[in-house]
DNA sequence: CTGATATAGTTAGCAAGGCTAATTAAAACT
DNA sequence: AGTTTTAATTAGCCTTGCTAACTATATCAG
């Protein structure tokens, strides 16, 4: 894959494209792991920025997940009705819901992170430790790089 | 995000935390460039396969973009509606279908693939030539630490 | 060579997750 | 008080994933 035009392409475009299949294909691997907690991905998603976040409303969870408040606010109704997050009114604001983890699904998020995070560490701790912290040192680099 | 239970985590633990998490935010960044090729993502991934690997059958194509036949079924059925495919039949063998990109399909996807890796390329240019260095060796020992 | 079995692809039908447009209820602003 | 704005939901569409069932062709066993 994307042998063609390297000829075209300048040194900086050739490492985009190195690392942008590369980052593919770490999260399709990952996604798998995922899979496991039982509860599908757009949900599992939602529910982490609500355990690592905390309490939150509809349209501030859709901004968060980057979706619209209607895809939102069904995704919230699965996991509600899954009893992994409660809605209540936000009595400030009555027109607003303030979503908030169960004890249930932050205990099931917990469990599927930490499944996660110990399949990517198994899979680093094969490299050397040098090669870990060129790791380190890129992933600083591409936030640097990607935030504004 | 991330930050209540790092006491637990060693710390190669964290670091597959934060690559998982910059490989999330990176890729929905880049989803937003190919948005505007007005090809929907799972069809404009089967197009790259066929555009970069060349004509190939239904269930190897299922395969390589990991989905059932019939999920590939109904992406090429759109894809040829959209004229940016063929389906041939195998004369060796005329159960099996060729699809193949048309000269439409691989005209689009080449635009649709240099605007993204420009974009990342945009981004990746403003760090200096040892911030690009780390994350090429980076991209090496992540392929190394996956694979297998 | 014929009947059984296996394989390639499609069709039908379901679920998840994305969207816009329209609606309802509450808040905020003349 | 009446209008406008805002938060959330509902309705209805599309895309993309799946399994089960079907059709057509190829292969294999006897």
């Amino acid at each position: 894959m994307g042998k063609l035009n390297k000829t075209a392409m300048n040194k900086t475009e050739e490492l985009a494209d190195r690392l942008h299949s590369t980052a593919i294909h770490l999260l399709r691997q990952v996604r798998v792991q995922d899979a496991a907690t039982g509860i599908a991905p757009a949900r599992l998603s939602a529910l982490s920025v609500l355990v690592f976040g905390g309490p939150i409303s509809l349209n501030g969870l859709a901004s968060a997940e980057q979706v619209r408040p209607p895809t939102m606010s069904r995704i919230v109704d699965a996991l509600e009705s899954e009893g992994l997050v409660r809605r209540r009114t936000n009595e400030q604001d009555r027109r607003a819901v303030v979503i908030e983890a169960t004890e249930k699904g932050a205990a099931i998020l917990w469990q599927g992170r930490k499944r996660r995070v110990k399949f990517l560490a198994r899979h680093l701790s094969r490299l050397s430790a040098a090669e870990r912290r060129q790791i380190e040192n890129a992933v600083r680099a591409i936030q640097k790089a990607m935030t504004k």
